[in-house]
DNA sequence: GTAGGGATACACT
DNA sequence: GTGTATCCCTACT
């Protein structure tokens, strides 16, 4: 399969909220020996730094959260609620802390493969929340820091098709600064994660 | 509606 | 070093 471009370092070094709302449409590729996967990013979440109570950067950086403040364009992942890993992306320059959490992916390659990882077989159910979208690409905390903007990385987020329609909502899954419009999602898709909105 | 699971951070000793 | 509250969730009932 023919791959588009990667996005370059530019991309990611501006403020978060304007990366996250621009990844949707973008796309997320994935190489292991099991094969390639790759999926269109369809729902993102931003997370800020000291300003926001909901981001593991809110405290200033620990062991977890360092890599929210150093290069961006990296990956972020952390494991959560005793069984699955969430990937976010590193935006902002250096010292300055910000990531977008990917929270859905429509998929487009290795739909086999994702069934395999995943165990169900609806395509609306491969990619459709933070957890999920991670086993169905195969990503775990071996790929915190994974840098996405290099050809022989084998994770790397390239061109895409730009949605249509943007919604935002606030972000879900939070205790703190349940408040804030800091999602966004392609407006009717079904591969989006099924939270009210 | 809720059980499950483990890493993380921080308050303590 | 130990205790414990929390967590950017999922799958099942």
């Amino acid at each position: 399969m023919r791959k588009p471009g990667i996005l370059p370092r530019s991309f990611y070094h501006r403020p978060t909220l304007e990366v996250a709302r621009e990844l949707l449409g973008k796309t997320l590729w994935r190489e292991t020996e099991e094969g390639l996967t790759a999926g269109r990013i369809v729902e993102v979440e931003a997370y800020l730094g000291q300003d926001d109570p909901a981001s593991h950067a809110y405290r200033g950086p620990t062991p977890r959260s360092r890599i929210m403040f150093e290069d961006c364009g990296r990956a972020y992942v952390y494991f959560s609620y005793g069984s699955h890993c969430c990937m976010n992306v590193v935006t902002e320059r250096h010292g300055t802390a910000g990531a977008v959490l990917l929270r859905a992916l429509e998929p487009i390659a290795g739909f086999a493969l994702m069934r395999r990882r995943r165990g169900r077989d609806r395509r609306e159910d491969l990619c459709s929340g933070p957890g999920k979208l991670a086993q169905a690409m195969g990503i775990t905390l071996r790929d915190n820091g994974a840098d996405l903007k290099l050809t022989r990385s084998t994770l790397t987020i390239r061109e895409g098709r730009i949605p249509l329609e943007i919604g935002i909502s606030p972000r879900v899954g939070i205790s703190k600064a349940t408040d804030r419009p800091f999602r966004f999602f392609e407006r009717g898709s079904p591969y989006v994660s099924r939270v009210r909105v």
